[in-house]
DNA sequence: CCGACAGAAATTGTCGACAAATATAAATTA
DNA sequence: TAATTTATATTTGTCGACAATTTCTGTCGG
């Protein structure tokens, strides 16, 4: 499995556990979109108490996974298409500044590193051309390099630790397998250079469209479906 | 009291209350940056058991006022010129992309209700030139008025919901009230026009000199500070 | 005197039960 | 029958106690 959140070391308490439990199954639509939860239910099937359920409620709460309401009770997130491109909007804003500061702070071990996964991406793109997922989970990985690049532990809090779980959510409930890999593989490319350039503005303007342009082709398949 | 947080509806819940008691006391310093938190000693000064206690302190982990580690405890974050710079260059990022979609989102009405506002400041500014406050909370109210006008909750929670509060508390703690008063409001001035010309990239490329402005006044006064 | 180790004290994590509030079902009335 | 009210049942919020972990304290050996 890969590293869902580079920041935090690996769980140790139940409430951890259960939470990144819970965190699997709502991002992969198990526990479905909109749902309501049931604090009594969901403490049987974990096998914990109620205080540790809600324990891990909070943290699912910090992440933007699941919503409450006082003396009501939790509800599961429900995509919509607003929501993703709200979430996109923001994307643009946060890890275009991400950028700009990591071709500012980014070691030169930092970018070497970086350079060669792309290097490693561009090869199994060519190995396994069609099948989107390893470029799916490089371009991740990607991404959070950068971010983790920007040396602000603010940016990397809000991107990594609440924006990217709603951002897998989305990708895995509305089957988005990066159809763009190859162009994404350039426009990745590009970025790397301005960083290696040290060159902030650039890097942020390359940034932002590379997430501009993947919201308008969701928006364009959007569009689609609804014809 | 200017309303903290004008998302959220009065608190209803006891441990709300004691949330919004701690969050003032964190943010005007009356609970030391950086201390330890002690569970039982604070359940026992506000009269309730930890569980609420412990409600409490996870709606104030999720505005980044404490930080919490698994067997260990609670601390409060500590201020640092660091983190205050961080905080800025966040918010200038994100700020900056709710004023663009401010100036494409926000309704007629909104407008003509952001600029009396202004209108408001202005005067008040004639009035009590010196004693900054004024400007102080109507710096708070002007900037609130725009992340709202994005109409985007993602941008909403995070700025209002979160980073408001450190950035009240940085404030607070570090005794900034406003010393650019006269020369913010012209900038505010400028970005509602903007906003009113219905320019996105104009409002918010000005949002981002606004604050990076703001920003540099910091600097320059740390600098001072180091003489 | 300093560092490692063992025991004691305090703190955090977890649990089950009760109180308060909300949602559901039944009953009454127009 | 439809709407309103009442009663029931379920769910959430809060509490105090116990278990597990960490931190502090004092002792011993080098």
């Amino acid at each position: 499995m890969h590293l869902a959140n580079p920041t935090k070391q690996t769980a140790v308490t139940t409430a951890d556990k259960v939470f990144e439990q819970m965190q699997h199954a709502i991002v992969e639509g198990e526990i479905p979109s909109g749902s309501k939860i049931s604090e009594p239910e969901l403490a049987k099937r974990y096998q914990i108490s109620r205080s540790t359920l809600r324990e891990a409620l909070n943290r699912l709460e910090k992440c933007h996974l699941i919503e409450r309401k006082a003396n009501v009770g939790s509800r599961v997130v429900d995509c919509t298409i607003e929501g993703l491109l709200e979430l996109y909007i923001t994307r643009e804003a946060l890890e275009g500044m991400a950028c700009r500061q990591a071709a500012k702070n980014m070691s030169d071990e930092e970018i070497v590193d970086m350079k060669a996964m792309l290097k490693l991406h561009g090869q199994t793109q060519e190995l396994k051309d069609g099948t989107a997922y390893y470029q799916e989970e490089g371009d991740l990985d990607f991404h959070y390099k950068i971010i983790l690049g920007s040396h602000n532990r603010q940016l990397i809090d809000l991107i990594c630790g609440q924006l990217y779980h709603l951002v897998r959510m989305y990708r895995c409930q509305f089957g988005m397998n990066s159809p763009r890999a190859s162009r994404a593989f350039n426009e990745h490319s590009q970025i790397i250079q301005a960083i290696c350039d040290r060159d902030g503005e650039l890097a942020e303007m390359l940034m932002r469209r590379h997430i501009a342009a993947s919201r308008k082709n969701i928006e364009n398949k959007i569009a689609q479906q609804a014809l």
